[in-house]
DNA sequence: CGAATAAGTTATATACGCCTAACTTTTATT
DNA sequence: AATAAAAGTTAGGCGTATATAACTTATTCG
């Protein structure tokens, strides 16, 4: 079925996992991908060879794996998604840190761009509100 | 894998598009289900069998399908996140119909119910500030 | 250096949810 | 009632994403 070019909610996952791995440990490596993951070594081969594909990582057999700037825009935005989601639903909403990371994890692949920036754009207005009195979320 | 009981995101799809249909029509059919998911009807016998091994309908070959109590409740939950959430997207955040739809579908499974109330109660709280003037979301 | 360990890969298998096509049952039409 | 059409089912297949286990390559350390 054609999918419009749009990547699976796993394969952003591993861009994203890749991005922040790259951030912690300057590099990203299969056996920490999977940790982050929480699948096994084995399952994540074959991912980063579709993802190489997709030129949206440089993937070398037994290498370290990097992204494109394709593939790195696309890590941003879900990133950023994933750390303003988490944000709201933890300081804003005061869910517990864990489920707020876990809601965020799947709600940063159901809002598109023009979704999640009206989401923003709301929040940032309303919390500027005294009579509302919202714990702000963090840019 | 154990998934805690918890029902794929799949299976409370089919518990969502049978209530309406049963609201809709008094009878959900298959072939209505299978239009409404946009599968084809041969699809749709496996899930209900499978629906039924759970209790959550009650399924006879060639029958009408309804739900049981335990499946008319997780329907009901889903449907309300379903036309709330889809309602803040329409008419809080004005993002397009079809869009807010297909958002609201995604994202009904992956709030609970705590967050969704959560979610819920914060926007009771703020559409009633004077400042924010927020368009009401419909209750 | 060379053996042991760690990391990565490959091949095979499984679960899920969909499709198609052929078949069966039910319903509608005359 | 007979037959055609509609609805439902079944069997087999496919794509995605995972697991396991055996194997290969890299790294570490005595």
């Amino acid at each position: 079925m054609d999918n419009g070019n749009q990547l699976s909610e796993t394969l952003e996952d591993y861009l994203e996992t890749i991005l922040i791995l790259q951030n912690e440990k300057t590099v990203a490596r299969s056996k920490d991908i999977a940790q982050k993951l929480n699948i096994k070594r084995g399952s994540v081969t074959g991912m980063l060879k579709k993802l190489a594909e997709h030129k949206f990582i440089n993937y070398e057999p037994y290498g370290y794996v990097t992204l494109t700037p394709e593939g790195k825009k696309i890590a941003l935005e879900i990133e950023q998604r994933h750390i303003f989601l988490k944000d709201f639903f933890f300081r804003v909403l005061n869910v517990d840190e864990e489920t707020a990371d876990r809601t965020a994890c799947q709600i940063e692949h159901a809002m598109n761009k023009q979704v999640f920036k009206k989401f923003r754009d709301f929040l940032k207005k309303i919390e500027t509100c005294p009579h509302c009195d919202i714990k702000p979320v963090i840019k």
